[in-house]
DNA sequence: AATACTACATTTCC
DNA sequence: AGGAAATGTAGTAT
């Protein structure tokens, strides 16, 4: 539900409650005197530090949503809140570049077994993910620990190692939160490089994240065609519904809710010219419920392949040319 | 949490 | 209007 109606008159106002500040629970510790590096997210898991947002940037995102969003509920099990845009026109490319140019990704590798053949998977777009399911907390100094006792969890407990979400993603997730009125623990970044980047139909349907999960969805950069279908069933012979094609552009945000993820698929398909070799970035935010979330999301966002950064000068992601090959830490020391 | 390739049909572009 | 290019769909291989 909506909790906020917006209008014109309220993006020129003032914002309208003084949203929460995200002050920077993943600040860094070292070993500098007088608390130098207050202004970058620093965690032993991250490959490098990621500077805090711009101050001009996180101002104007104190204006979002800049539009209304627009229910799309027209069809059975489909619920959905487009918002074209959600964030200010006069920031989604400084804020696209900046992510781009900052964030650590992956391409990710991994296989899976189908039937009797095992087959190698090379996804085919760059990701990263920060967050932790809600049986967990990271503590003032970057620790995991139990959500409920702030203890600390065995160190068994998970196989990856949880990465907390960074200033310049959380300031996102808190005003999507206020927006939106719904819970996030986690983000998904995903990078799709060119037009022969994608994602096939799939539904976040994965049971750690609850019956209807809420999903929020963002793009900045490229716009790419967002096509949605409804999942064949028996008794469905594909004439109630008809199949959607959203084109995504710079700044909006989709909303999925209710039944949208568990009867309703979604892909990101490839595209020839156009403008989806200038690369898109896509953000969702979601809240897993369980363990099981935290190590999903980690395998395959994460997974233990080489650490991508943007190169300018190339215009294109290039290997991290970090210390002694890759899987080294930032600056920030490894808790105990 | 699949993706790529191919063949062929259909739609869109210019 | 009509040919080229892009897109959509189904089947298969990895």
């Amino acid at each position: 539900m909506a909790k906020r109606p917006q209008t014109l008159d309220a993006f020129f106002a003032p914002p309208p409650a003084k949203r929460a500040r995200v002050e920077a629970s993943v600040t860094s510790h070292e070993d500098q005197p007088d608390g130098a590096q207050k202004d970058a997210s620093s965690h032993y898991t991250y490959p490098f530090a990621l500077p805090h947002l711009p101050p001009a940037i996180c101002e104007t995102l104190n204006f979002a949503p800049a539009t209304e969003g627009r229910v799309i509920n027209d069809q059975p099990d489909l619920d959905l809140v487009y918002f074209e845009p959600y964030i200010p026109k006069d920031i989604q490319r400084e804020l696209f570049e900046f992510l781009r140019r900052e964030l650590f990704f992956y391409r990710v590798k991994y296989s899976i077994k189908r039937g009797p053949t095992e087959t190698q998977i090379n996804t085919p777009r760059f990701t990263t993910v920060f967050g932790v399911d809600v049986t967990s907390r990271f503590d003032d100094d970057g620790r995991v620990v139990d959500a409920t006792m702030g203890g600390p969890v065995p160190k068994s407990t998970y196989k990856c190692d949880p990465r907390p979400i960074p200033q310049c993603v959380d300031l996102l997730r808190t005003l999507t939160e206020n927006a939106t009125g719904c819970k996030f623990n986690f983000a998904l970044v995903n990078y799709y490089s060119s037009g022969n980047d994608s994602i096939s139909y799939h539904s976040d349907d994965e049971k750690f994240l609850g019956p209807e999960p809420a999903i929020a969805s963002f793009t900045l950069g490229a716009k790419r065609d967002f096509l949605m279908k409804h999942k064949p069933t028996p008794e469905n012979h594909s004439s109630e519904t008809k199949p959607l094609k959203l084109p995504l552009a710079s700044g909006d945000m989709i909303l999925m809710k209710g039944l949208t993820q568990s009867r309703w698929l979604h892909s990101i398909p490839k595209r020839k010219g156009g403008e989806a070799d200038k690369g898109r970035i896509n953000i969702t935010f979601r809240r897993a419920m369980v363990k099981a979330g935290t190590e999903n999301y980690y395998r395959y966002n994460v997974g233990d392949g080489e650490v991508y950064q943007w190169d300018e000068s190339r215009r294109e992601m290039r290997p991290w040319a970090g210390v002694a090959g890759q899987r080294s830490y930032s600056s920030a020391s490894v808790p105990a």
